[in-house]
DNA sequence: CGCAGGATTGAATCCACTCAAGGTATGTGG
DNA sequence: CCACATACCTTGAGTGGATTCAATCCTGCG
């Protein structure tokens, strides 16, 4: 593959980032193969089960990490341990908030998760001389925000079969392999419980709501996690 | 006032930001005197009384503002006409999403307030010159985002009683001039429609919880908008 | 005054929650 | 292979908290 950008000198594209997800549309797209060969020095990838705490609240932050397959839940609890899960990280989302020192939120693999970790001072020293992985950063915040905002009118004004339906429309439009075409059928990364409290419901609600659309012919169920949704409209008219 | 930074060559601080409220804190305090200078050349203060529209959803976006005095909410509506506040602007913040072309929420001045208009051209010029203000908006959304996040606890977690706890609180220590020091007593900036709209409840509920509070001595109300809260901690505890 | 807009209060309804039981897949050890 | 355990999901019955609908009450203002 010769399809490196030219600033490469006296190496290639490091060997692991040959056919990764974030190359090209993660932070990594925006360096150079110098900036990126340094920073490969530093990171590495590994796997982690479904389940695994990977960020807790209010702990120190030690480093970055890219989503290189999988789905991260990002989650804040009350004192008495009411959940609600506050964002979901998809490849090649970077986890870990940029220019804090310690982490607001509390991270969990959803499903198993490839992550290429990058240590806080790496990412920060290529932060202070590169404006456009700062910049690349900034549209993932906005994008988040973004996000997060259209969520906040789900869980405040929506009724339960409305926020079921507005789930699987989500996950239907984000699992696609291009962001941009909608997948019609797609296991949920989420069992029932974290899909009670993405949408600040119970487990039965959720349930109850699923069979609704389900008998309804919505949406076929297979094995409890494999959804297929015959028509996308149809579906989309269920979310308010 | 001589405490104008030594960048300055020919000219002193343009005259209308001498006391500016965004001149420090807000994102002004990156620019040097010859940037801000320029950038005035373009800007216009203007007043809108509360209740004005100030952006709309879907609609392209001409130009950015810094909010100088007043609130400002940000909201989104479903076509059935609900509606849920999203954010809520104070000075200085900006006002305007960055890089859109065109706007994903619609802005409402809650009180009178006071914006200084920037062209959309002006800043992104800027933008492209200077990282520091672009470190300085994006700090302005990361802390958009966790507050976003926090905010969604509240909505999908919480009581009708611990939501109305929540925003007195959140109110208390917003206000404050030095953004450290919470006040203890203060004029609500919302209705108590646009509280249920930003805490997912209908007007009535709301009434009742504030009711509630007032009866059991957690705050006193005078005229509707005017509060006392006499003990913040005891208020706090009411949050969930 | 009399009106309008916002706020409060009351009564009845309904949606989502709680509590409880039962079902279905997967894994483990006898 | 079967019995059992476990985790997750579904379904049902009853309850309660927030909504809806409606009436009333302030307060400011022409």
């Amino acid at each position: 593959m010769q399809t490196v950008r030219s600033d490469t000198r006296h190496h290639d594209l490091p060997a692991p980032c040959q056919n990764c997800a974030a190359r090209h549309l993660g932070i990594c797209g925006v360096l150079t193969a110098d900036q990126l060969s340094e920073l490969t020095k530093t990171t590495r990838h590994v796997r982690r089960p479904a389940g695994e705490e990977l960020l807790a609240d209010a702990m120190p932050i030690a480093s970055y990490a890219n989503v290189l397959a999988g789905v991260v839940k990002l989650s804040k609890v009350l004192e008495d341990g009411r959940q609600q899960l506050v964002g979901l990280q998809f490849a090649p989302d970077l986890l870990g908030r940029p220019f804090a020192t310690q982490s607001r939120v509390s991270a969990e693999a959803a499903s198993d998760v490839d992550l290429c970790i990058i240590p806080k001072p790496a990412l920060e020293n290529l932060l202070r001389e590169s404006a456009a992985l700062e910049h690349r950063l900034m549209m993932q915040a906005l994008r988040e925000l973004d996000e997060a905002r259209d969520w906040m009118v789900t869980l405040g004004r929506k009724s339960a079969a409305e926020k079921v339906a507005s789930f699987l429309y989500l996950i239907a439009t984000h699992l696609g392999p291009s962001e941009g075409e909608p997948e019609t059928t797609f296991d949920l990364p989420l069992s029932r419980a974290d899909i009670g409290d993405f949408l600040g419901l119970t487990v039965e609600t959720v349930s109850r709501q699923m069979s609704r659309l389900r008998v309804e012919g919505v949406i076929e169920i297979e094995n409890f996690r494999h959804v297929t949704v015959p028509d996308l409209a149809r579906l989309r008219l269920r979310c308010g």
